[in-house]
DNA sequence: ATGAGTGGAGAGTAGAACTATCCGTCCAGG
DNA sequence: CCTGGACGGATAGTTCTACTCTCCACTCAT
């Protein structure tokens, strides 16, 4: 398969497969002569991937080449793959030191232990949930540390399922690319989800007192 | 107060502020002679939720800007306030007119039968869910649509909860913001503990026989 | 042999989100 | 009352990202 065919299976144009090449997303394909390289299979389930992981999880061209490296690097552990996903979706925020961060902290490791969670120092979410929560209380919505425990016990399941479904799946290479996609492609159709449910309960409780004029 | 104090106050940089006025996402202040403004305390807690949404939910300027619309205009009901804020997180993506699309949307639509859902046809969240899960399909996982129950019986409680909370809370303008940082700092917060809770289960199931040499 | 296609490299482009500069005005401190 | 730093408003410039275009020396099917 040259160029072009590669182009045609994956609706990705030549000179973005060019781009990707040169960026390193995409590995080089066989070379047959000094300027003429052969293209497989592989490549058009890791063009696709890539579509995947930069439409529909907005991943940036960088965040995508670093987690396909960990993706491709078969000596790095399955949850530190995840660790890179999670950073490419979610960035690494900067932890403000201030009183809303040390409280939104004690917050979150409280959690942590009365839950029983396995968590290491070096999770990605740590941070991230951190400066949420102070984010949230400097703008004085204590809403979100009310419901901290609500999404607590609602992931237990969901965690414990997906991650079951995901190692489930036999050999590594295939454990590790179906892990991305179900972290990136998970957390897009659970909030998809999460808009239909929370039209579905304000529905429940409609005409509710301060939710102003509903129309239709 | 002045620009500057404003810049101050919330460390948004004064270049960015009058950034912010031109492209309609903060009002402008009260005009005390041709070219002197005074703002208030609203322009304050303003810029912070801009902030918010940019920097947390990762909104567009011109999302932001849409979604800010929707809360200043106190004719416009709840849910469409979130779905404005929905779509401005996840985009509107083109559902794809092909056999993937077309079995994607009937295990939705038999999902919210199934659950009881009230969902309307305009649910921005429905064209995302069906998008996702035809690119996952398209990709070969069959792991996404395995969990689609799980996810929706992660939501009921969760959505429920997440309404409850953001009503409970006295004036439209009150409940309108509270929604729209519930809706975007939690899904960010949600899809960090995510992070977390997937670290915890994985480790629950560890050295499991298709995860690689763990380390650390 | 020939013309469409190719690999590789560099330059160019469009949009987003600021950032800098300018200008006339204002106003607080001296 | 004078003056220098801040201000409002407008326009132009910058940086970054994700492509897209253009070249050029090949190569290969017809």
């Amino acid at each position: 398969m040259r160029i072009g065919d590669l182009s045609r299976r994956t609706g990705v144009s030549v000179a973005s497969i060019k781009y990707y090449l040169r960026e390193g997303l995409l590995p080089p394909g066989e070379l047959t002569s000094p300027n003429q390289a052969r293209y497989g299979e592989e490549h058009v389930r890791r063009l696709r991937l890539i579509r995947a992981l930069v439409d529909v999880g907005g991943l940036s061209i960088a965040g995508t080449r670093d987690v396909l490296a960990a993706v491709d690097a078969d000596d790095v552990a399955l949850h530190h793959v995840l660790g890179a996903t999670q950073k490419a979706l979610l960035g690494t925020p900067v932890v403000a030191d201030d009183d809303e961060a040390a409280r939104a902290a004690k917050l979150l490791d409280d959690l942590v232990e009365r839950r029983g969670w396995h968590v290491t120092e070096t999770n990605p979410g740590r941070p991230a949930a951190i400066e949420i929560l102070a984010t949230s209380e400097r703008l004085g919505t204590e809403v979100l540390t009310r419901l901290l425990d609500t999404y607590a016990e609602a992931l237990e399941p969901l965690a414990t399922a997906e991650v079951g479904a995901v190692v489930a799946r036999g050999e590594r290479s295939d454990v590790v690319e179906s892990a991305v996609l179900g972290t990136v492609l998970g957390a897009g159709l659970f909030s998809a989800l999460r808009t239909m449910a929370h039209e579905s309960a304000s529905s429940r409780l409609d005409a509710g007192p301060a939710a102003g004029p509903e129309e239709g």
